[in-house]
Formats: structure tokens, C-alpha cells, sequence
DNA sequence: CCCTAATCAGTTGTGCACGACTTAATAGCG
DNA sequence: CGCTATTAAGTCGTGCACAACTGATTAGGG
């Protein structure tokens, strides 16, 4: 900023040159702006986007379903739990390999996507973004994801 | 759908179109990459956020703790009692004002800085932005939060 | 001056997140 | 074939987040 043009940032201690706390900000403040959304759906944020993965690839293993969203099995288990309380989907064993839980969608929770359907174009309306800006922060995104996690 | 070409970028479904995944998924990744450095210094890193806070402004209310990392009292209540028992800060009722609760930095709390003034170069290198990306993205990420926060 | 409304911190209950661990089942090497 | 290492899902403990609420205190209108 002021003296040493090095090649990265100028990293102090003050809370609002943090990338991370904008990050952190932001992530809270989009799904704070679901809530109200998803409540109509009896979802929290975390189970919408199980449902999302659901709605694309049905009979899915916790383990993918944990890949998919970066999730252990430990926040993943009780989540399907309460999921399956809500008839939203049903777990079973699978035959060919016992340590394996094949998640599956009712037909309340396949039905449920078309209620769901509203929630992006909503979602993309309150975060007010330009196409270009909305793409350009997703892939600097996942571009940080992807350095911040290797290694 | 498909083919209209919209101000708006396209709204799907599908989970890796949504930016609020990206956003989920880059905040945790982030967050996680920060969990050694921090452990080290024996912080959460929302008790970090807390203590970049103090850094800069010592003797702030829990109020205006609050306003600047938007967390709710019946979040930072308990956080600050850790911290408080942690030896890092103290809380003491305003004479002023009895609702309102002053919170200090111990010798100790304040001491933590210089070890902590490690932690944000080794973030913003294992993030391997440009200064460019890492202020464009910056600025992307409050224009949602802000967006976001409206209305 | 009183008294009602607003403000502040905190408690409680629910649901993530994640590390450390457990249990069960399978893979694959000797 | 037998045995050990690996894998899958789940439990448990800790610490956020946040809504709904409580109790104490102060502000400000009538």
C-alpha cells in the first residue's frame, strides 16, 4: 500500500484489510438472506444444499455427498438424520457393500424441488451482481478454495 | 431459460452454478487453512477476529464488538467468557453505563499481537492471490455482503 | 418526576462444523 | 485362506451462529 511494492498485499493486523473476514462476512450475510427463503421449505442452508446434490444425482453415498459439499460424515449423519425425520429422503444399507449408505430422495423431497426452484433467481436478485461479476467472483473463489486447500 | 439472455446470469439447480456454495465452501476452506496457525496461538478463529478487533480498539463495548463483525451478543457473550478465561481480556460493567459491558485486552491478550502478526502473511500466501485478484474480490465480496444486508 | 419504551448483555435451544474416536465391513497381501 | 490395513458411517465433545427470550438499566415523553 504505502512504501514496499512487493507482490502480494499489504498483510496487517487490521480487521478490515482481512480477505478472510470478508469472506466470512459475506458467506453469513448470503445465508442469513436464504433463511427466510428456505424456512418456507422447512430447510436450513446446510440441507438445502444436500437437497441440491440430491436433486442432481439421486442414491448417492454419504461419502460423495461429502465430497461433493466438503462435508465430514460427522456433520453429514445427523443432518441426514433430520432429513429422514422430515420424510424428505430415506437411508439404506447397500447390499453390495454394507459399510456403504445410499441416501435417496421420497417423493415428498423430489417433489420439494419444484418449491425450491424460486430460491435462485431470488437469491441472485438480492445479491445484485452483473453476470460478469457474479461469474468473476465465483472462479476467484474457487480459485482460493483450491490453493487454500492444497498443500 | 436456457437460451434468453437475461441481466442476470443463470439461475439453476445445479450446485456448482450457485455462488452461494462457492462462497460457503471458500470460507470453510479458508478457515480451516487458518486452524494450525491459530491453534498456536490457542485461538478460534472467531476468537481471532475478536482479537484483531481489541489490536486495533481496546476497551470497546460488546455492542460495538458486535456492529464490527456482525455477530449477535449470544454469540460473543460466551466467546468473550472463553477468552476471559483464556486470561487474554477482562470485562467489566461500564460506570457510565451499567448496560454496558467494557471489554480490555490483559497484558497477555495484548502481548499475543507480535506472534499473531505472522499469521496473515502466511494466509495471503497460501491463498496465492495477485495484490489485484485479492482486492477484486475483496470489493466483490462486500458489494454482496452489502447488497445483501439491504432491504 | 414518573413510567413506558428502548437498549444492552446474557441465557436457552437448535443446528451446524470438525477433530478424535468407535464399530463394522471389505480389500488385498503373504 | 487368514490377517492386517483401509474404508465407511456414525458418536461424542467443543465451539460457533442465531432466534427467541430474560433481566437490568437508562432515556425521554407527558
Amino acid at each position: 500500500m504505502s512504501t514496499s511494492a512487493g507482490s502480494r498485499a499489504e498483510q496487517t493486523l487490521l480487521l478490515d484489510d482481512q480477505l478472510c473476514f470478508a469472506l466470512y462476512a459475506a458467506s453469513r450475510a448470503v445465508t442469513a438472506r436464504y433463511r427466510p427463503l428456505l424456512d418456507e421449505l422447512g430447510l436450513t442452508y446446510p440441507q438445502y444444499l444436500v437437497m441440491l446434490v440430491l436433486w442432481e444425482q439421486d442414491s448417492i453415498s454419504v461419502r460423495d455427498l461429502g465430497t461433493a459439499l466438503q462435508l465430514e460424515s460427522s456433520t453429514l449423519s445427523p443432518l441426514l438424520k433430520r432429513l429422514e425425520a422430515a420424510e424428505l429422503l430415506r437411508r439404506e444399507r447397500r447390499p453390495e457393500d454394507e459399510r456403504s449408505v445410499a441416501i435417496r430422495l421420497t417423493e415428498e423431497g423430489a417433489a420439494l424441488r419444484e418449491r425450491a426452484g424460486a430460491v435462485p433467481p431470488a437469491m441472485g436478485n438480492a445479491m445484485g451482481l452483473t453476470p460478469e461479476q457474479d461469474a468473476a467472483v465465483k472462479q476467484l473463489l474457487r480459485l482460493i478454495t483450491s490453493n487454500v486447500t492444497a498443500g
